[in-house]
DNA sequence: ATTAATCTTGACTGTATTACTCGGAATTAA
DNA sequence: TTAATTCCGAGTAATACAGTCAAGATTAAT
């Protein structure tokens, strides 16, 4: 089983494209995406060549392009975007072949098999518009409306110096 | 999130251990598991050392030494198993302390969050004793003591000529 | 037409973890 | 004494993760 920040990146990112998406008809830059969820473009940019292919997201290319929610917001679960960067909630080693020891079964295929089952269908159930509604999202996305706001202003203020550099390589994800 | 082989290894190791145990009063040795079990000796050495200071086996060292469960089946529950051999089910990066975001939470902080309580009283509800109970478990374990005492026979016989190698490394977890 | 912003693609890299192996020491039944 | 075992620590190859980098294609704005 892996869940890593891989798909906990993706997750956010998709949240944060969900609640610009809704303020206007215009594209969601990853620029924006990086700045407010604190995620590098680079890694964004694999993140959504995988989330368009899996049918999440449009794209419109070039100067002020971006990018689109797919599908409306009931329709797209944290399973499928999960499953779409490529990380698997599946439990077992055989993957449910049931190979897993030699050809054979091994011991706790059923406890692995009823496990990934179990996590799946929790993740299916949950929405981005259930997310939407939870506790602390709408805060946590104000708070982060008003820093990246701040972050602009700066950066405009800077452009004439250091016109491309908002997050230095070595602070966008601090280990 | 972690959830692989080691884990894995952990619950099918003392599975086994639970169904010997039950048989007579003399310890269980690795060496047992191992080849039932196909997992290397060296691993499930790792393994339990965890689980011993973890308390939830007993050793006897020596000539016809080995292992016993501390206690009763119903009270060996498959998530105390894996956090015993370091293994962790929490899909938070931050682990619960929420500061994902530089400090701050981060926005699927409260999502993160759920899916980790909501799997980690999945696995405390499961015992050993009732994946003893479960469909294939039984009809797997007698497939495997079959085969292990096949396999005993021709360790004998080949004794002279080839003392300690049964499992040949490269055969023991083929990729 | 030029420029700048943006998506698109593929290759690349450092780091950490996993899944082991190996050698040797301590212990104990036979 | 010997052989079977647990115990312990170090070491290692492969893999995956997290992220970078460079070059290109496309398009809006100037």
């Amino acid at each position: 089983m892996r869940l890593t920040t891989r798909g906990r990146y993706a997750v956010t990112a998709l949240l944060d494209l969900a609640i610009q998406d809704g303020d206007s008809s215009s594209a969601v830059s990853l620029s924006d995406i990086a700045k407010r969820q604190s995620i590098s473009i680079s890694y964004l940019e694999q993140l959504f060549s995988k989330l368009r292919k899996a049918g999440l997201v449009t794209s419109t290319r070039g100067a002020s392009g971006g990018y689109h929610l797919a599908k409306p917001l009931n329709e797209i679960d944290v399973m499928t975007i999960i499953t779409a960067v490529d990380e698997s909630v599946n439990a077992m080693q055989c993957g449910g072949q049931g190979n897993c020891q030699g050809g054979a079964m091994c011991l706790t295929h059923d406890l692995w098999c009823a496990l990934s089952m179990h996590i799946e269908q929790y993740l299916k159930n949950i929405s981005l518009d259930q997310l939407l509604e939870m506790e602390n999202v709408k805060d946590v996305s104000h708070r982060q409306q008003l820093l990246h706001e701040a972050a602009t202003e700066r950066t405009e203020k800077n452009r004439t110096t250091n016109p491309n550099i908002i997050f230095p390589a070595s602070e966008v994800n601090p280990a």
